[in-house]
DNA sequence: CTGAAAGCGCTAACAG
DNA sequence: CTGTTAGCGCTTTCAG
């Protein structure tokens, strides 16, 4: 590999102008400069960016943390969109991208020193438990950080506008003539806990009961979505609709109700929430709240990326707008139009 | 941030022993070396990877190429699967994950400039377009690579037996009485190619001919799903059977179908080749060819770091069974089983 | 068993 | 405008 002293040695400067030129500082005569230039190209000189970051204490590269064991991990187009749209940006921005795990155990089992180890320069929480201890560690560290729906207090996040989103769903299946909603809510985190609120709200504002009917469903999940699916065939007969937690739950809903002899959009409506490819290609086409993926992650790496460069400093809360996608899986209900 | 030279000055020796502590190379006594673990623990220390890099001239970084243009990128299920799996093996043994695309041109454009500069440690090719010369010129290269899917000679390949499954997946639907079977071709790649062989193969054993209705169809795209459909629905009346180059197409295509008062698969039945989850989420299930992306990224992971490490240096082609998932959408057809 | 010293490739003062 | 020098943190002979 060739190194800026054997580009020194065949210009007859020193290493010190060498690395001026390639870091466009000090000031080099232009001939001198168009030399060192044309010489490296033809010499076939790369830098060494760990060299680089080793005296610069940056290593220009930023973690994505995404849990391997929460089966999902990439798996979810939601994830998989915002993922891409970060790299996208950190890339226009000139940060490299390493993917990190809770397995990602390079130093003594701790993520933070793992990152310490590799001189992060930031974190991307995308995809994570945020119960886990590791995690938490992380984000009380001096480590710029910036998680998706990350519920610490003080740390920069991400996320959709749950409650609304939740709660104009709600209202659209209401103005439509649905009373008897049914809820099946994710797995208890802030945003599930925000959804049902936007849930109660919407409902409270007809005048109707909270809960018609309440439970639990865990995220992205077939099964999950099926034995939900279940639970509401043997414990509800009245509903009119359903809402699902997630477009990969609500899916494997609509199936799971076709055993039952309900058919969809015409004995139940069903919505999900995420807004992925997959609910367009089928039929009927899911009914959904989608998310702004790509500004989610676009946002995050903005964030980041200026946190990491001193720009902008204090945590901040980006909450993204939502809209309903209308599919096919929602029909008017027995109330009417109000 | 502690260095070993900090660690050296509190346990009175040089930075010698520490280093040698932590590489578990040459002779400490063990009280010293107690002394010094202690002591580094206590002080918070953690290496720093640039500097190890630097005098290593080894990253332990590899790097993952996912085009972004190409729409797909992690989207489709199959890739983020067979990337999970690949780090998974790739984190135990011991390597960071870097992601790198067509866009990341850290140095003077190339990805390959992109990649020495990094000093990656090699290469996984795991979506990216193989007539791009930048791929081509980081093949050509001394790096370690490993391709999914890449056509080129003697370059470590992983991929499924996609001839072998093309010519099963005909001969299933002839055994199941198909003989008028649409192939609906993918975008024209070495693999594309391997699956008509099959498919022809397959028709010739019954003595059939070639290509009862063959035709192009961009991969996992829902406008290509439609589109390739209303072909088939314009020009070809007669077929009761039609492959389709992926699930999501399948998907995309059934949905179409609808549209022209066809059932699946009542009126025509449909394949598709993945075997990604949705496919299974939805109804009727969709009968596709699975592919085994778990282990097609492990052994890429497992491939790429024995080449790093030297222990196999000769270029390998790894060709994975692949097994057939009988859904829902498939019936028997007119010429009954044989 | 331990330490001194050189060097990996690059940057950043500071002189000239 | 250019060069000298020191040093980033670590590994690795080679002596002791």
């Amino acid at each position: 590999m060739v190194t800026i002293y054997d580009i020194a040695r065949e210009c007859n400067c020193s290493s010190a102008t060498v690395s001026k030129v390639f870091n466009n500082t000090g000031n080099i005569s232009a001939k001198k400069r168009q030399e060192i230039l044309e010489a490296a190209e033809r010499m076939g000189y790369v830098p060494n960016i760990a060299a680089r970051s080793l005296v610069n204490s940056k290593s220009n590269m930023v973690g994505v943390l995404l849990f391997v064991d929460k089966a999902l991990g990439l798996r979810h187009e939601l994830f998989s969109e915002i993922l891409n749209a970060f790299r996208v940006q950190m890339e226009a921005r000139q940060y490299e991208i390493l993917l990190i795990s809770e397995e990602a155990k390079l130093w003594q089992g701790s993520l933070l020193r793992h990152c310490n180890a590799l001189r992060l320069d930031g974190v991307f929480c995308l995809s994570c438990d945020y119960d886990a201890p590791a995690v938490k560690e992380l984000a009380a560290s001096s480590l710029p950080l910036v998680g998706f729906e990350i519920p610490y207090e003080g740390v920069s996040c991400v996320e959709s506008k749950n409650y609304e989103a939740s709660k104009n769903l709600t209202r659209y299946l209401l103005a439509r003539g649905h009373r008897d909603i049914a809820f099946i809510a994710g797995t208890d985190t802030f945003i599930t806990r925000e959804r049902i609120r936007g849930y109660r709200d919407a409902l409270a504002e007809q005048g109707l009961p909270p809960d018609r009917y309440l439970q639990r469903c865990g995220f992205f999940s077939k099964d999950e979505g099926e034995i939900a699916t279940r639970l509401l065939m043997t414990y509800d007969k009245g509903c009119t609709a359903a809402m699902y937690p997630d477009d990969f739950t609500a899916i494997a809903g609509m199936r799971e109700l076709k055993k039952y002899g309900i058919s969809v959009p015409e004995d139940l409506s069903v919505t999900g929430f995420d807004g992925i490819t997959l609910g367009r290609l089928i039929s009927p086409q899911l009914t959904t709240v989608k998310q702004n993926a790509s500004e989610l992650g676009r946002i995050a790496a903005d964030i980041l990326a200026d946190r990491v460069e001193g720009t902008d400093t204090s945590p901040c809360s980006v909450r993204l707008e939502t809209e309903i996608f209308e599919g096919e899986s929602v029909l008017p209900g027995p109330y009417g139009k109000e």
